[in-house]
DNA sequence: CTTTTATCTGAACGTATGTTCATATAGCAT
DNA sequence: ATGCTATATGAACATACGTTCAGATAAAAG
């Protein structure tokens, strides 16, 4: 065998994941051309093809990739035990924030090329997602049954409170007015209070 | 003179907004082509243009109108006095939902092409989103001089309500588990709670 | 130095795009 | 009926698209 695998597809494979991240990110799938992708990479369009098999497969794997990461985020979050469902709930608005702030790009991708993807790929992300906002709503029922929370529907409350986080993303600038965690504490007291659980923190 | 101005024009005028508006909402604008909308309407592409200049028109006209009619929606269902900060938040909840619920197509568009509008026609829509925005934190801000509500930061709790009511048209149907009045009523519940406003309607 | 092969180029493929325009059509005013 | 004109056709425009591939390039292995 000659040459170890790579050398610059080491290189390069990253660059063309970035450069679609951002420019799907910018001008939205549809408007974003393999050529463009090609040229911020600083290569022809058709060296792309060594590193996906086509322009779909490359907003599945940024759309994959984020999704499967914030599970895990909040799985590693969770930790063996689960605490109060005050705290879970807590975790979460921590755990989504601290995710999402640093990801605008896979964010906004996530959230606005759904429609682009094929059938088959639309129905695994659309998986991913029902999982993550079901963790929520999983915790909003158990607060209801131990008391912790006032809750009419949880599912109402669920999503308004994924909602009220996802508009995050829409605004946030890391040399914004509020630092991070200040962000994060506002979010709480807020989420407690779609609960009605007493405790402000 | 021959002719009043129309006969088939004012049926495929609207035709062409209305195919227009439906595809872009289903496919995106950048993925939809003069040639989709030409054949939902039942006519050949030339003949789109005698409505409209160019495909870009067709959706700044669209958001355009949108964004207008919720800001006159919001002006009549202020009417003349204002009254309390509670009743007017109630009031800006109603409005929202009743003018965005039945109005799924329009709603999709107009937060997810603002990207794809030329610089000078993002500029206009996003004055109208912004004057929308104020209008709930100068509510907030009201009620937080008249003692009504209980809130640190009135521009976090703004984007909140804003994202948790946009958030709605992601999922609602017309057909769906809740009738629209419990919905709004729900909503107004949260609202309220977001703002520290002790009556729970 | 020679061979091997991962990587990239440059051109081509068929198809689609937004827009224009000369021409045809059809409904109203006279 | 005749003429007028708003409306629609159908073809063409230049340009762009995603994808493929034979061939050039260059770096590591022998």
């Amino acid at each position: 065998m000659a040459r170890t695998t790579g050398s610059h597809s080491q290189k390069t494979g990253p660059r063309v994941t970035q450069s679609a991240q951002r420019l799907f990110a910018q001008y939205g799938y549809a408007a974003v051309s393999m050529r463009q992708i090609a040229a911020e990479v600083g290569v022809q369009v058709g060296a792309l093809y060594n590193y996906t098999p086509d322009k779909q497969s490359l907003l599945f794997t940024l759309m994959q990739e984020h999704m499967s990461g914030l599970l895990a985020a909040w799985k590693v979050s969770q930790g063996p035990e689960k605490g109060t469902a005050l705290q879970a709930l807590l975790a979460f608005v921590d755990c989504h924030l601290r995710y999402h702030l640093p990801r605008s790009e896979a964010v906004f991708i996530a959230y606005m090329e759904l429609r682009n993807l094929t059938a088959a790929n639309f129905d695994h992300i659309e998986k991913l997602r029902k999982s993550y906002e079901d963790a929520l709503e999983d915790i909003i029922k158990r607060g209801m049954e131990t008391g912790e929370f006032e809750v009419v529907d949880s599912k109402i409350v669920t999503l308004a409170i994924i909602g009220m986080l996802k508009e995050v993303s829409t605004w946030y600038r890391p040399d914004g007015r509020l630092a991070e965690t200040a962000l994060i504490e506002r979010y709480q007291t807020m989420a407690c209070q779609l609960v009605g659980a007493g405790a402000d923190l």
